[in-house]
DNA sequence: ATGGTAGGATGCCTA
């Protein structure tokens, strides 16, 4: 089985990428974060054309999280879209969601960006993230993939410049401390072995060019499926606008193959 | 300290 993570920044403008980027690689399953539509604005009848079952939670324009399967996409839940304080109706952050597909349980997570380190918003992406961690302590037995967009550089290796990031979201001690709890309960980050490149490369001042990006984007795995992983990869070529249809999203996918 | 680009509920907010 092949699952994947994608942030394509909209998936309205991206639906070219996406039919062909699962049909390239041969895609089981795939997770979306940033999709930034409500479901009846997605034109979503080639994918499902292609076999794909889609779950798609998320209703405003800068979030939005999806899982294709066409193995089976089964007891889909809505999770972690709730902003204490911010009085924003839940399902209007919807940043994560989950379903059984092949077996497998997967989740596709868009962790808070955080914004800036003195931010509200920073308070409340590192309580998103102990929320969560509290929660998938209790999946650690069974087949479970954390995967998506996690807004943390884990090491100074997965920024191209730490000393940019001083005083940037991303790098700080206690996001990187967050991080490394889901590794400390007993998952495993199964990408990086197979791929230590960057998956996110910003826009502007042609850092794709010049390889100036982002190692965020992550597939966790509790321990009997991470013992099933046989390969990763990311596919820099859909980050690359030179190549396939369409302008790139700032995030190139990132596969998994478990044996 | 600032600005650069992209997407969308567009002349502003978020990433």
């Amino acid at each position: 089985m092949r699952i994947a993570t994608w942030n394509v920044n909209s998936l309205r403008s991206r639906i070219d990428r996406v039919e062909a980027f699962v049909q390239r690689h041969d895609i089981d399953v795939l997770a979306l974060q940033e999709t930034k539509a409500r479901e009846d604005q997605l034109p979503l009848m080639g994918l499902q054309a292609l076999g794909y079952d889609i779950a798609v939670a998320g209703l405003n324009q800068w979030n939005g999280v999806a899982l294709l399967s066409r193995v089976g996409l089964e007891d889909v839940e809505v999770g972690f879209s709730d902003m204490p304080g911010w009085g924003d109706p839940v399902a209007a952050e919807s940043r994560a969601i989950g379903a059984t597909c092949g077996g497998v349980r997967i989740w596709s997570l868009y962790v808070p960006n955080g914004r800036k380190p003195d931010d509200p918003h920073y308070t409340y992406k590192l309580d998103w993230l102990a929320r969560l961690r509290a929660t998938a302590s209790g999946w650690l037995d069974g087949e479970t993939a954390l995967v998506g967009d996690w807004n943390i550089c884990p090491t100074d290796d997965d920024v191209f410049d730490v000393k940019q990031f001083a005083k940037s979201t991303h790098v700080t001690p206690p996001e990187r401390a967050a991080f490394q709890g889901f590794l400390d309960d007993g998952y495993a980050e199964v990408t990086r072995a197979h791929d230590a490149g960057y998956t996110y490369w910003d826009y502007y001042r042609q850092r794709f060019e010049r390889d100036r990006g982002l190692k965020i984007d992550f597939v966790l795995a509790s321990p009997t499926l991470a013992s099933r992983v046989t390969g990763a990869f990311i596919d820099r070529d859909e980050r690359d606008p030179a190549q396939g249809t369409g302008s790139p999203s700032d995030h190139a996918p990132v596969v998994v193959d478990l044996g």
